[in-house]
DNA sequence: CTCGATCCCTGGACGC
DNA sequence: TGCGTCCAGGGATCGA
């Protein structure tokens, strides 16, 4: 039998991210946040910042960088949603926006896991709900995170330029030249490059996935030995990827906030990503798994080319060093009898 | 600098 | 049924 991939999680790349952001700016803006609980905090970059600096902060804005989800904030007393009057010292564009030097900015990474909702404060919270934001109307911006590979921390305004300076562009904004730029010289496999955050960012395994079968580029080639026309297809695969990603859980944004976050049905529309042992779309042929850049990989072995070789007999390949076993990855585990050899094959 | 490997964490799937 | 093991993944970190 087949290994199966049923779990689903939420696993919040661009879209995803994208979407809450959507969802949240229903319902933040202009509310003030009163008080903030915290249960685990490994997470948290400075937990005892968080109780400090943000009561009487209120929320200006929301945006998405990358698959951060950037609530800005600013001092309560400050003037709201209409242009202050003017001030000397400040321009009016600074204080509107909460740009000002005052200004301080929440920043949000969901990791697999992490959730952002928002639920009157009676309601009972959920499971490893570990991030409390208390606001003015009664109601509260929670965090919940099984995994904690989320990461919450604060950025100072005047350090935002470089916080977002450490991100690549966003992946649905890099110009064509910018993303030619990127990747033309880079020896690393594309799958790599394309998950590398710095390089841009917004694309997690899966859209990295589904954009390479979108192209018909194999996850192991090298960046470099890519064509002009394979990357240039690539950048328009990724921006029509995650559009139609975007798109299609446009009906959910209302209930994603303070629903589980699951109401999306993107992963009906997958091509490769989970779907090893099934037809390719395209063509038919079976849909492969190997190992890329230490994450699983889904691709079409006949549209998507392997570059230079190795055909594993295991039905598993892993570039590099296919030849290495797959198994043991972990703690010095002595390697079992290959039970995912036996498993992947048909 | 560049790139790959490892580790973090948990719940669910799966083997026995 | 129950217990143990493996696995997923974003990103920080380390080492080659």
């Amino acid at each position: 039998m087949r290994r199966r991939y049923a779990t689903v999680f939420l696993m919040p790349e661009l879209p995803e991210v994208e979407t809450v952001v959507r969802g949240l700016r229903l319902v933040l803006p202009g509310r003030g946040i009163v008080a903030v609980r915290l249960g685990k905090t490994d997470f948290i970059d400075d937990p005892a910042a968080l109780g400090e600096v943000l009561p009487g902060k209120r929320i200006v804005r929301i945006e998405r960088i990358g698959k951060f989800i950037h609530l800005a904030l600013a001092p309560a007393a400050a003037p709201a949603l209409e242009p202050p009057v003017k001030s000397a010292t400040r321009s009016a564009a600074e204080e509107s926006d909460g740009n000002s030097e005052s200004g301080i900015n929440l920043m949000v990474h969901l990791g697999m896991t992490g959730r952002l909702s928002v639920r009157e404060a009676s309601e009972p919270a959920a499971p490893h709900t570990h991030g409390f934001f208390e606001l003015d109307d009664g109601r509260e911006l929670r965090y919940t995170d099984v995994r904690r590979f989320g990461r919450i921390l604060l950025v100072p305004e005047p350090m935002m330029a470089a916080f977002r300076g450490q991100l690549g562009a966003d992946a649905l904004r890099i110009s064509v030249a910018d993303f030619r730029r990127q990747l033309a010289k880079r020896r690393a496999r594309i799958k790599a490059l394309l998950l590398d955050q710095r390089v841009f960012r917004g694309l997690g395994n899966i859209y990295a996935d589904e954009s390479l079968w979108q192209a018909r580029i194999h996850p192991a080639r090298l960046a470099a030995g890519l064509s002009g026309a394979e990357l240039a297809g690539l950048r328009q695969a990724i921006g029509q990827v995650l559009r139609a990603a975007i798109r299609h859980r446009g009906s959910s944004i209302s209930n994603f906030v303070d629903a589980e976050g699951n109401a999306g049905s993107y992963q009906q529309r997958h091509r490769a990503y989970g779907r090893e042992g099934l037809p390719c779309f395209r063509c038919g042929t079976l849909i492969r798994r190997a190992i890329v850049a230490g994450r699983s990989s889904f691709f079409c072995p006949r549209c998507q080319r392997a570059p230079r070789a190795k055909r594993a007999r295991s039905g598993k390949v892993r570039w590099p060093g296919a030849r290495r076993k797959i198994s043991a990855r972990r703690n010095n585990r002595p390697p079992k009898n290959s039970r995912a050899g036996n498993k992947v094959t048909a």
